[in-house]
DNA sequence: GGGAAGATTGAACAATTGTTCAAATGATGA
DNA sequence: TCATCATTTGAACAATTGTTCAATCTTCCC
């Protein structure tokens, strides 16, 4: 990690990065990201915390999953959602520190 | 940090969140981060390791800016642009870790 | 002061994005 | 098999975004 401070990224890997904090620059992505947080849930039930519709929870949900940000399981007619990254959170934390420090 | 895990976040933070990580996800600005984490520079410099515009460069300077991510310092004509956050390498570490690890 | 260099700003445009609605898929139980 | 529930998908729309061009501002030096 320390690395980063001394050489530059290369085209490829500015352009994943880009890419991952573009998955999570968007309140309903990082709201679901908050509700599983929480522990995993179903589509209906991050839709309810969220006040949203059923579609465009699915939609996003399809987004960080493209991203591996998060897996779900089947249990019946059920998806239960997970977050799938360890890294997550603790990308959470950084830019909590980042906001509230000002 | 712990208590994220366990507690949702306020509309307000997941508000500040999707901010912040959404003037990372570009990749021009994350080339000018991935530039500045060298060392200061100024617009010009910048614009020409990017390979664009000085205008498009200064527009994308503003937004960070913005954000707090860079700060700058005058010196004659020039404008010398430098990381304003001691947090943001660390986000930049956590993503290219999460990147990575697939 | 006048001109040139470095940088910012605003308007305009194409491109991308998120949500809604309606239709389709997949799984369950009668 | 049929109806129903949970979710996904596609098309359409408005809204936002990044880049370009031209104009403006600021600082320096003659």
């Amino acid at each position: 990690m320390e690395n980063i401070k001394r050489q530059l990224l290369s085209k490829d890997e500015i352009d994943q990065l880009a890419e991952i904090f573009k998955v999570l620059g968007d309140q309903t992505r990082i709201g679901i990201i908050s509700t599983l947080s929480e522990g995993e849930r179903c589509v209906q039930d991050i839709s309810a915390t969220l006040g949203m519709g059923i579609s465009a929870v699915s939609h996003q949900l399809r987004i960080l999953r493209g991203a591996r940000l998060v897996k779900y399981r089947r249990e019946g007619k059920h998806r239960y959602y997970s977050l799938d990254d360890e890294h997550v959170m603790t990308l959470f934390g950084m830019a909590l520190e980042h906001i509230r420090h000002d």
